[in-house]
DNA sequence: GTCTATATTGGGATAGAC
DNA sequence: GTCTATCCCAATATAGAC
């Protein structure tokens, strides 16, 4: 079965809009992208305008990013150290980041005239990166700072985690050329205090948000 | 002395720009806000076109923002406990992406565009931001993860700071409402070791960027 | 439901009076 | 060196044939 027409445009949108704006974006370089004829009004017998097309293709993009389950990784590693674990949770979230980027570009480029997008894209960030966070760094052996100011440290570590994503997004190169592995690895050891040999009994990641939560 | 209208005209657009990007910003909007009549050409006695000016903007800024001094905290807190210094370097830190901003937000809205301008503002960031931090991590006893790896924590700690602020400009509110102070407070603890009484003396905040920096 | 063709608008840029 | 007036083009959007 092939995508409807409709689909191909928002598609396209979405590539494009991530690339180039969405005022940067004609219509008619939407309908090439799709495989219609530029310049035809094509595109004008699937939306209205190029308002209603930004908004379906946001709720389409937002719908798609609430489904993505949160659980894998820290299901998975549950029996290692803390700060592995820890570490692989932030590996997959720098993944999920990576799944949310075509929301984050076009948050950037409609910042201004999308509001409420802000909001949207906050919430979905909230509910999937921190308060997960939160909840790894509580069930772990965090160091001294952390486990002074756990709410500043999830602050820490949800920025730390935002801004190397966007570092590469922006500058084309991580931080320091630090690739993900090094950069997670250290942010979880300052958190979850370094796991030196391996030791870490167990019991620490076990039993928390495993269960996979694929809606409806 | 009244500024010139050259002068005015990058003012306006410098601000115009930030808010509404490059491509959003229509040269009768800079003619309104440099107050001129807009929709009259009298932009075009002072710039060639559009790209001119937005190359002559970057340019003023990029050199103002070269000429910021960097090195105040750094040499005011000799003496201080190491993470009390480090985190006023960090709030330092914080100050000087908000005297970015304005590179920053061009940047975004052109990175496509002006390709270049993207490593530029790399330069400027790791020139004044991570160099020094580097260096500050070495002169502090550092955590345990970071003397492990001190290139990784440097990234670590420029990414929280890039995150930390990014977030604060996009979502206008910081992550979990955590302020710079507790924010910079935690991070630096997670670097340089927990400062654990607070008996430290004196001499702490006191004498740093008093020089005001009134250039030439 | 896609095409060709076209009306329309908004913004970049110029001409020439003052 | 700023104004009014205008040109021009790119992009939105529509009309109507197929």
């Amino acid at each position: 079965m092939v995508k409807g027409t409709r689909e191909r445009i928002m598609d396209a949108a979405l590539r494009l809009f991530g690339q180039r704006g969405v005022a940067g974006t004609p219509v008619t370089a939407i309908e090439a992208e799709a495989g219609l004829s530029a310049g035809s009004g094509s595109f004008y017998r699937h939306f209205a305008d190029k308002d209603e097309l930004v908004a379906e293709v946001v709720d389409r993009e937002m719908a798609r990013v609430a489904k993505i389950p949160a659980a894998q990784v820290s299901r998975a590693v549950a029996g290692t150290p803390a700060a592995d674990a820890l570490a692989g949770q932030l590996l997959a979230d720098l993944d999920f980041l990576r799944q949310l980027l075509p929301m984050i570009e076009i948050l950037m480029w409609e910042r201004g005239r999308l509001p409420d997008l802000a909001a949207r894209v906050q919430k979905v960030m909230l509910d999937r990166g921190i308060e997960l966070g939160v909840a790894d760094l509580l069930l772990c052996a965090p160091t001294a700072p952390v486990r002074e100011d756990i709410a500043a440290a999830a602050a820490v570590m949800t920025s730390a985690v935002v801004g190397y994503f966007l570092t590469v997004e922006y500058f084309g190169a991580p931080p320091l050329q630090i690739d993900p592995q090094r950069f997670t690895t250290t942010l979880a050891r300052m958190l979850a205090g370094t796991s030196p040999t391996g030791a870490r009994p167990d019991s620490v990641a076990d039993e928390h948000h495993a269960t996979d939560q694929t809606p409806t």
